[in-house]
DNA sequence: ATGAACGTAACA
DNA sequence: TGTTACGTTCAT
């Protein structure tokens, strides 16, 4: 297709390899795939050519024999090791086709506008500082599909395809390059999305979707989202190009894990510029950002939101993410891709999607962006969504609520607990994906005993634990977790057993194990006698509940 | 718009 | 030279 090229190093855009070190890149083939099926050592046709879905690469890179125009040097940090922050990885000009190291340019690479939807790829320095942008001329050729052959249809100019809508991605990516990258911003008011802002309280906004419509890229190619891809990607027609600035992505593909969409995970500014707020009149207001924040800090979701709309300036300062430690998107039947992106750019630490019609492929992207999370509330969601946890990167998180999920079992919690399964050899016991959790909420599921000897493997740290309205939950399940052997034993605070019909008196004694005990809820739990129930609270030192604060919730209490 | 097919780039 | 799979085109 098309492209064109006309400048200097002109050429058609390099191709993509994959980077070799993602955690995609790395593991096997899943066998299972809709692409997987088709490859003949699966036993199909062989006629798709694509590769497993699981194994998307998520930094695909130029490939090694892509060298830099001025050091004529590849970009791969494996060659150029120790410049690797240096020279980051090569970048390809969308306009000039040039490939080059950013750190081997003379112009500031700060003027380069990093493409977020094609993989190594800017405005160089050059373009921007001269006004060239990738749409050129005018015309949207739509893609010539029809029949021009392959060959890249010269005719049109440099560019890129269809004009309109690729202006447009790179207007956004422009924009999140300035937010994130602190690029002067030649695009003046730009619309701005920033304006997000909504009525709702928590808001959410922006541009990109990442919900399961849109996607820049990679979705899983195949089935749905390869279109995007392709077509994403066909829209720009990167050359060679110009220098670059270093990039969130940058050099070194970080460890991103398996992913449906090559969408760049952009962390949110550490503070969002500018420093000051630029008045009408030409002058800055007085009072610095810092100051700015302070009070922002005061305001709740919906006071953000509206001041978010107040200017650009409010807009950008207000992404923040110190002012969103925690976003509740609770009891939302559908959640938008504007709304999902608005939470990926505001990073907050704590997310509540409970009792929403969450999809699984809108949750996966959320926690592959949201590698802070420390707290997901997903309480009433489908299994069939949650079931994206399984293969979800979550490395800080600490509190994590099922509770109330249809059709959670045994098998369903075990899944959520192993370590993935394509671990590579190297971390033999590869840990579990809730090693690091200290609150689980597990109300409402029809666990066994079972799932109790996983949780004490593989959640060894938990200080909180809910088990409420298990029904299988009773005397044996307390052994399990106050028996010696249980790390539980010793870490347990609060535990939650309200409604486990099954406990008897039997089963009280035992909490006194449990010497960091500060508070067991035991209402509703029918067989349970008062009497049983008061000997406990009066246990002596070595028991639980010294202190007014610290309770034992009984029946009727 | 979406999914399948395929030429061929990338690389071992 | 063989394999993988990117990016485009074709078909529906």
């Amino acid at each position: 297709m098309s492209s064109s090229s006309r400048g200097p190093g002109a050429g058609a855009r390099r191709r993509r390899t994959r980077c070799r070190r993602c955690r995609a890149c790395v593991r096997t083939e899943c066998g299972d795939c809709h692409f997987c099926r088709d490859m003949k050592k699966f036993g199909g046709p062989g006629r798709m050519k694509q590769s497993c879905l699981l194994r998307q690469c998520t930094a695909p890179v130029l490939p090694h024999t892509a060298v830099c125009l001025l050091c004529g040097e590849a970009g791969k940090e494996d060659t150029v090791v120790g410049r690797a922050e240096k020279f980051g990885w090569s970048l390809e000009c969308t306009i000039l086709h040039e490939i080059v190291h950013p750190g081997c340019l003379k112009m500031g690479k700060a003027e380069g506008v990093i493409n977020a939807e094609i993989p190594n790829c800017w405005e160089c320095p050059r373009c921007t500082q001269e006004g060239r942008t990738s749409k050129v001329k005018g015309g949207r050729e739509r893609h010539l599909k029809k029949k021009p052959k392959p060959a890249l249809a010269s005719a049109e100019g440099p560019a890129v395809p269809s004009p309109s809508p690729q202006r447009e991605k790179l207007e956004r990516f422009k924009r999140m390059c300035q937010l994130l990258e602190r690029v002067p911003d030649t695009s003046s008011s730009s619309s701005d999305s920033d304006s997000d802002s909504d009525s709702s309280g928590t808001s959410l906004s922006e541009e990109e979707a990442p919900g399961e419509a849109r996607n820049g890229r990679r979705p899983a190619r195949g089935s749905s989202g390869e279109k995007e891809n392709r077509g994403g990607r066909r829209a720009v027609r990167p050359g060679t190009g110009g220098p670059l600035l270093s990039w969130p992505l940058g050099p070194a593909p970080p460890p991103r894990p398996p992913q449906l969409e090559r969408h760049v995970v952009r962390p949110p500014p550490r503070s969002p510029e500018p420093d000051t707020l630029p008045l009408a009149a030409g002058s800055d207001h007085p009072l610095p950002r810092a100051a700015w924040l302070r009070v922002f800090q005061h305001l709740g979701p919906r006071e953000l939101c509206i001041c978010m709309r107040v200017c650009r300036t409010w807009s950008r300062w207000c992404y923040d993410k110190r002012l969103w430690p925690r976003m509740d998107l609770s009891r939302r039947k559908s959640l938008t891709p504007p709304m999902l992106s608005g939470v990926v750019r505001r990073q907050p630490r704590a997310l509540d999607l409970s009792w929403t019609g969450v999809s699984k492929k809108q949750l996966m992207w959320l926690l592959n962006r949201l590698q802070g999370l420390q707290e997901l509330v997903l309480s009433g969601c489908s299994w069939l969504s949650v079931s994206a946890l399984g293969s979800a990167p979550l490395p800080a998180l600490r509190l994590l609520d099922l509770r109330w999920i249809e059709d959670v079992k045994d098998s369903q919690l075990r899944e959520l607990l192993l370590p993935p399964p394509d671990t590579k050899p190297g971390q033999t016991e590869s840990r579990g994906r809730l090693q690091g959790v200290a609150e689980l909420r597990l109300a409402g599921l029809e666990l066994t005993d079972a799932s109790l000897r996983l949780l004490l493997r593989h959640a060894p740290q938990l200080s909180a634990l809910d088990l409420s309205h298990c029904a299988h939950v009773g005397d044996p399940s307390v052994h399990l977790l106050t028996a010696p052997t249980s790390p539980l034993r010793e870490t347990l605070v609060h535990l939650n057993l309200a409604g486990c019909h099954r406990l008897t008196d039997h089963c009280l004694p035992l909490f006194r194990r449990c010497p960091r005990l500060r508070r067991l809820d035991l209402r509703s739990c029918r067989q349970l006698s008062p009497e049983a129930c008061a000997r406990l609270a009066a246990a002596g030192p070595p028991g639980p509940f010294r202190c007014p604060e610290e309770k034992l919730l009984l029946k009727d209490s």
